[in-house]
DNA sequence: CGACCGATCGTCT
DNA sequence: GACGATCGGTCGA
């Protein structure tokens, strides 16, 4: 079994180059002993306090918020649009709610699962495609908010590894438009010509 | 293939 | 009471 990703990696104060490295790892779920997870393909940093694109610019606290002020490691889940569950993985240290946004998985294990979790009948390329389908494939929900990565039995992040074709592209953010000039920054990053990445692979 | 739109509900004002 | 860090179906070209 591949080695989890250690709190060290998790407490870098680069919050940007957290989310580059987190292209190629593994994500996984085990529910009641069946595992499914999938190689991270696209990602988006959200840098705190300063990041009007982020739910914590300006310092901003609340309950729904609170896991985003949690030690590294930690898992922040919300409900966006009443119905999708988006995952993000806490950075940085206590009190510093950086965060990491999951945005697409190319699927590994479990793929029998997932199809079920999201009533489809083939697997196609739009099973892990977008952060609310990936949550919905791999069984994440909002209940999951505070986890902790390091240590939860349900959750958690593996080593993986990228092979020599395989090219990290970054762009803005998806969906962010709200966010003024922070809009603009480069803190998405995705697997070029991966089919599993969500949006417009400008 | 692109544009549009309805679903759906917790959170914040 | 309005609004999302979205998705999938439908419609028209």
């Amino acid at each position: 079994m591949a080695k989890k990703l250690d709190a060290a990696f998790y407490e870098r104060e680069d919050v940007v180059l957290i989310a580059r490295e987190l292209i190629g790892k593994i994500l996984v779920t085990e529910f009641d002993g069946v595992r499914t997870s999938g190689i991270i393909v696209e990602t988006e940093a959200y840098a705190g306090i300063n990041d009007k694109a982020s739910h914590a610019y300006g310092g901003r606290r609340s309950n729904r918020t609170e896991a985003m002020y949690a030690k590294a490691g930690t898992a922040y889940v919300y409900l966006c649009y009443g119905i999708h569950h988006l995952f993000n993985i806490v950075t940085n240290k206590e009190n510093t709610p950086h965060a990491v946004l999951i945005r697409a998985l190319q699927p590994l294990d479990g793929i029998d699962v997932m199809l079920h979790r999201r009533k489809k009948i083939k697997n196609d390329y739009t099973l892990t495609k977008g952060p609310g389908s990936l949550s919905q494939t791999l069984g994440i929900r909002t209940n999951h908010t505070g986890r902790d990565l390091l240590t939860d039995e349900n959750i958690w992040v593996e080593d993986g590894c990228l092979s020599k074709e395989d090219e990290i592209v970054a762009s803005s953010r998806i969906g962010v438009d709200y966010a003024g000039e922070d809009a603009l920054l480069p803190y998405r990053f995705y697997l070029r010509h991966n089919k599993y990445v969500s949006g417009y692979n400008k």
